[in-house]
DNA sequence: AGCTCTTATGAATCATTGA
DNA sequence: GTCAATGATTCATAAGAGC
């Protein structure tokens, strides 16, 4: 029998554009992705160094990249945008907060603020604050129905029940089934029901450090957790700024197609390195574009 | 040898006053408070119901309350607002991020944006969203100089240090205080061990409410925490929609004046009752005003 | 002391009904 | 139709009792 996995992945298509963003995406048909997942160039005053947007311009640099996001996602689909605003000169910047006020104003439903609390931040000691272990994945949607499989991010519970399930050996099973003579206990029962619960809307991960020569990378994790959450295998994914090209290693297992788009040749060469091997080796025609 | 514990409470002030904060402020001098730490009443259309605020029009109700607090803070101070936008038509409200744009308007530095992460938030199962587990803990200040005691509210590391401070009841604290002679806290850090180490901005407390009265309500640990980091001790603290009186509960044992407003008569007795017993039971003169 | 088990308890949302 | 009010539904924790 054939390996579900290798025919999931021979399916699979997945591209790295090389450009902006705005004008890749003009090639792309309306309602085509089910789910726009990024985590853009942050604002920064030091525009030399990492190609940032100056905090003020920020808005306006996003919005027309916007406007092709809502064209080219389908009505069904979710948009989650991963960031967070930059310290200067003592205080919070406010541009998160505008952005968000101006994609509303754009027609974008703000839906949710998921946390991503970073177990693991970057450390460093200052006088006026702590060290920043939280950022903002802003969930945005063109519709109030919206694709959403609960099911699909369910996470194990709490150490007190998974303790509890590790010493539940399958003699105890069976001895209190026969005890209590029906097919199946029913606390046991309970405790297996509860092995699996919904999340909250605070994620905890890990921040990952393979990737240092992208600075604004996030672990593979949150966009799988998205990807899962807001998608079915066989839909399209998109990141506008896939940088080191996260977002595609974590899309093209989960079995869904990926497009991803960068302004920078070294990190379009980066996210073609990050497609997974058993693509590259199996090289299927059409299956592996990019016009950087 | 006097028991520091008793004498710390026969010099705190605590009082409670019923009314209109923004009018009752005007009776206290300018740069009289070190720390404004609130939880407002959270915008709400059902306002018949709990005389709530309508989210369009919640940043014009609370800027001239935010006047008053300007003035009365010291310009070490800290202004600290906990609040969560409600969901309305499947949205988040903007409100929060309208106030903290009006608020930067009227002068305050917006400094952080911390997060307390609630372990076990309310329930509930929804078709486009996860249960609410976190709220904001907005940081702002009059100056980018402030006070901030980064060391009263570190935590420890490990089990075995949390294990230790689980058995270490309050008796244990004072009795401690007392012999060692000195603050709070600080040499049973010593006492413990060295593995101390600095916070994040992700605060995490369980909700925790002995009033059950007051429907809203931090847990005693959030103002604990905030008013151990931006208060000494016999520094005046100030909670303008006092509630049920947590912020009063916590800042009187920490050995800090505290005044709490609230516009009912109802959450002003609440509050009242809320100041720890030893101080009732002394009654110095002066120590325990109300004119609710 | 540990381990097991019970119980109390949260600033919530959504769908529905009635004005 | 819009707006306001009401009811049904929901579940992971911590704390504490008991063994």
């Amino acid at each position: 029998m054939t390996n579900f996995y290798a025919v999931i992945l021979d399916m699979i298509d997945a591209r790295v554009h090389c450009g902006d963003c705005a004008e890749i995406l003009q090639d792309y048909p309306d309602a085509f992705f089910d789910l726009i997942i990024t985590s853009p160039p942050y604002a920064d005053r030091r525009q030399s160094l990492y190609g940032g947007v100056a905090p003020e311009a920020y808005v306006e640099w996003f919005l027309p990249k916007a406007e092709q996001f809502w064209r080219v996602l389908k009505p069904s689909g979710s948009f989650v945008l991963n960031i967070k605003e930059r310290v200067e000169n003592g205080e919070r910047h406010t541009y998160v907060l505008e952005l968000i006020l101006a994609l509303k104003k754009a027609g974008w439903l703000w839906v949710e603020e998921y946390i991503w609390h970073k177990k693991n931040c970057y450390p460093g000691k200052w006088p006026n604050r702590f060290r920043d272990a939280w950022e903002r994945c802003l969930h945005f949607t063109k519709s109030r129905q919206f694709k959403m499989r609960q099911e699909a991010v369910m996470v194990p519970v709490g150490d007190w029940a998974e303790k509890r399930l590790k010493r539940l050996g399958e003699n105890d099973v069976v001895r209190f089934d026969s005890r209590v003579g029906s097919g199946f206990g029913k606390n046991i029962a309970n405790w297996l029901g509860r092995e699996y619960v919904y999340p909250t809307n605070v994620l905890t991960f890990a921040t990952e450090c393979s990737n240092k020569n992208h600075p604004a990378a996030f672990p593979k994790a949150l966009p799988e957790w998205f990807i899962k959450l807001f998608t079915d295998p066989g839909d399209w994914v998109l990141d506008p700024f896939v940088g080191s090209g996260t977002t595609i290693a974590a899309a093209v297992p989960l079995g869904r197609h990926v497009v991803g788009i960068d302004l920078k040749p070294e990190y379009c060469e980066l996210a073609k390195a990050a497609i997974p091997e058993q693509m590259v080796l199996l090289e299927p025609t059409g299956m592996y574009v990019c016009d950087g």
